[in-house]
DNA sequence: TTGCGGCGTTAGTATATGCTAACCAAGTTT
DNA sequence: AAACTTGGTTAGCATATACTAACGCCGCAA
């Protein structure tokens, strides 16, 4: 028997946000965790209280939260079902590329390991979930030397690889981009951008589309 | 916007068992649903409260636990969900017949009614879960006149449409028929029975196997 | 330097879900 | 009739997860 897992949704949902975070560059700090899982304050200090008494997370010199090896293992885990879930959603379902990610949201807290394992097969071991995030424990995509949008130049081509999910406004940029073709496999060129980190205009397939320098930061291509 | 489910997981198994219980004929009483769900009598007590406090369930004369036509509804969705889960998990990613039921529980509370109307039109509308029951709203199966095993004369030839999930034991149940290989669509026969409620002797495909009486109660044959 | 904004923290509260201990009522069995 | 079984209920408590109100700290800006 596995033990009874020492994790809840709730707790799930901390520790992923607190890995993507993370892995998105920022300083995870409780504010920004409330924030983000739209709870209050005094919530978060409850909730990372029990999140570092079961050995999740720790806290640094200026409080930052961070993620033990069992908080990351346990993060990535989640991440794997996730976009395993995903890739089930869209693939198989032909569920909305945006909504997708809400869904997996609810179902990944309910895989056991021998439905991930099933799902896994079934889905032909997936290397990166519908938005191209690399799913962790599978082979991973050939190559990875993505580049934010924004830090190609002027008259470049480029292909999509990958639609991060913002920690933040996943929602809002994935519905954004699904509108607009940006999905991972669409070839276009940047045509050119307004100064002061404003908005670049890209050729994506026959359409110009519009991006403001916030979504282009979160779109990778190659 | 559909406002926040009013249920929870926690409620959500107590209207499935009620639902089965009183679908197999019995009497729901707190003592029943405490010794079903493994929780004490008054955590029982408490989650009725809150239940008709929400409409779902109401009380008779003799303290039974009755659905409201509420209750009921909630109940047939997750029972729905649940089949249809099931179906997933057994034809499209092959997990033991038995262990099915225990993993649909997990994931049925985690569906939306997208993802549940997605997932029915990838299974082809089934009529029935993999251990025969009918999935409420799809099209039900042709001939529903199962009667149970017991009920027939020695001698009998059979086929079984279905091995009912007895709101007690479920596990064990439909472990002791998968490997006996007593799921729908096994043809077989009825040799004797010993007296008293006692076991009876049955030939299935090659095999002759023994099953009791309370099992043999729950596997539906035309 | 004074004050404000952002952040963390405490105190106090609420709800859902679980528990044990104790008690009462009704029916059954010695 | 006394005792025992079964079931329901209460009281009291614990934990996870939420909230608001209020306070303290720190850094930066006026």
């Amino acid at each position: 028997m596995p033990k009874p897992s020492e994790t809840t949704s709730t707790t799930e949902e901390y520790l992923e946000a607190i890995y993507m975070m993370t892995d998105e560059g920022q300083t995870v700090i409780s504010a920004r965790l409330a924030e983000l899982l739209r709870v209050s304050a005094p919530t978060v200090k409850a909730t990372l209280t029990r999140l570092k008494r079961d050995g999740f997370v720790k806290f640094g010199a200026r409080k930052e939260v961070l993620l033990t090896p069992k908080g990351r293992a346990t993060a990535e885990k989640l991440m794997r079902r996730h976009r395993l879930v995903e890739r089930w959603l869209t693939d198989v379902l032909g569920i909305g590329w945006a909504k997708a990610d809400a869904e997996a949201h609810q179902l990944e807290h309910a895989l056991s390991p021998e439905v991930e394992s099933l799902l896994n097969k079934h889905l032909g071991y997936p290397s990166t979930c519908p938005h191209g995030n690399p799913i962790p424990g599978n082979p991973p995509p050939d190559d990875q030397h993505w580049r934010p949008l924004t830090e190609r130049q002027d008259g470049d081509k480029f292909e999509i690889k990958r639609v991060a999910e913002p920690v933040e406004n996943a929602t809002e940029v994935l519905h954004f981009v699904e509108a607009r073709g940006l999905m991972p496999g669409a070839k276009g060129a940047l045509l050119d951008r307004e100064p002061h980190e404003g908005a670049l205009r890209l050729k994506v397939g026959t359409r110009v589309v519009s991006v403001s320098h916030y979504i282009a930061a979160n779109i990778y291509v190659l």
